[in-house]
Order: structure tokens, then sequence, then C-alpha cells
DNA sequence: ATTTGATATTGCAATATTACGATGATATAT
DNA sequence: ATATATCATCGTAATATTGCAATATCAAAT
């Protein structure tokens, strides 16, 4: 085994398993909040801010990248890029339904 | 390697990622949901709602208890659990902070 | 055209996760 | 006491993740 069964659960249970994963890395929520609180687009620095080697952190990027929540251009030199906010505000709604959805009757 | 390098990271960042880890899995999503929905303390049913074997459930059980998610007795037949509500709001607090501390004024 | 500066990709080793069968433990019913 | 029902633990196989060295790529400057 070793693999999750996604086949037998809902494509919304899945979806959000999915962001979580991306976040369950402190490097990858460490670079997520670097960048969303930066005035203009990132340029490089991210290697020195986080401290992982340059291959591992354009790995933990492209995970990032993966769910959509980064915005710009990627070519060569001129890559420039920053959060893209609607989905981040997707996502912070998804977290939020998923939390507010609670039955307080219980215990 | 294989293993994170937590120690580089501040603890808020390795808490957060944490409990994302927890939720980085539909089973532990649909696991949630359903006892987070019920009127009372769960007794069983879980396998069949789910649909793993019940030794699978029970290890995603043990991760979600890992982070304090449930309350409640697990002592043998009279096992009888459900959402740590105090603590289920703690996370969606967490969750709520990280997504609202964005920078606006980026593109 | 070559060099430079930066990110991406590949390949690999170490470790973690997922899943389940077999087995163990424990409480209740018979 | 024995059987039954239920959850936990162990052992193991398959797969995924993490991290980095080496290397490739690519755009701009020289």
């Amino acid at each position: 085994m070793g693999a999750s069964k996604t086949h037998i659960f809902s494509t919304t249970h899945n979806e959000l398993a999915k962001i979580a994963k991306v976040m369950a890395h402190p490097a990858r929520i460490a670079i997520l909040e670097y960048i969303s609180k930066q005035d203009n687009c990132i340029c490089n620095d991210l290697v020195d801010v986080i401290g992982l080697s340059q291959p591992t952190i354009s790995q933990h990027l492209n995970e990032i990248k993966k769910i959509g929540l980064l915005k710009g251009t990627f070519e060569g030199k001129n890559l420039c890029y920053c959060i893209n906010q609607e989905r981040w505000d997707e996502l912070q709604e998804s977290f939020h339904l998923f939390f507010s959805n609670i039955n307080r009757n219980c215990c």
C-alpha cells in the first residue's frame, strides 16, 4: 500500500486534503507566509530566508504552484511571482466552511 | 533524507504544519466531518461509514487524537468520543490567522 | 558567442505514510 | 466460563515525501 484510496472519498474531501497536504510542511508554511507579506512580487531570496537548498525550495514552490496559490511569470530570469489572492481567498473559505460546519449540540 | 528539518522553523510554523498534516488525508477529513456533525458521541460505525479497514481507521483516529481534536473515553467497549470543540475552535483560529495575514497591496 | 545569475530537473538515499491481515486486549452477553 | 463484538497493536508491503548534489536550462549582460 502506501497510496491513499482517493477514489472512495468525495471530491470535496479530496480537494481539502490536497490543499492541507501543501500546508503540511513548515517550509511551505514559511514560504507562503513570507510571500503573502511582501509588498511586491518576489524575485529570489527565498533560499536565504528559509534556509533550505535551492533545489528543495524549488520543489516546495512547485507544490504550492500546483494548487494555484502563485501567480506571475515563471520564465527564466524575468520570473516574478506573488500570491494569487483569489485562490488564497478560496482556500480560506474552504477551511472556514469545514470548521464552521460543526454540530454544537453535542456534549 | 525523508524527514522534515523541523528545527529550522518556528514553533508557529511547525504547529500549523502539524495540524495541516492531520487534515492532509481525505479519510481524516471524512472522519472529522462525520464526527463533527453527530448529535451525540460516537460509538463505532466509522468503519462502515468511511470504507477502510478497522485497523486503518484506528490509525487515522489516532492521528486525529494526537492533535487533541477528540475528547471522551477511550477505554475498551465503553469508548465514546466526540470533537473537542475548544480545540476545534483553536485550529479554526489558527487557519484564520494564517490566511488573514496577507498584504493586499501586492499586485 | 560566452559568461553570469538564477531557477528547474534528475537521480538517489533516508525516512514517513498508508493500508491491511493477524493477533491481542477488554467488556459485555450468553 | 465461553463466545461475541469492538477497538488497539504489530508486522509488513507498497508508495510517497523530503532533501540535496549534480546537472540542465534559460534570459540578460558582456
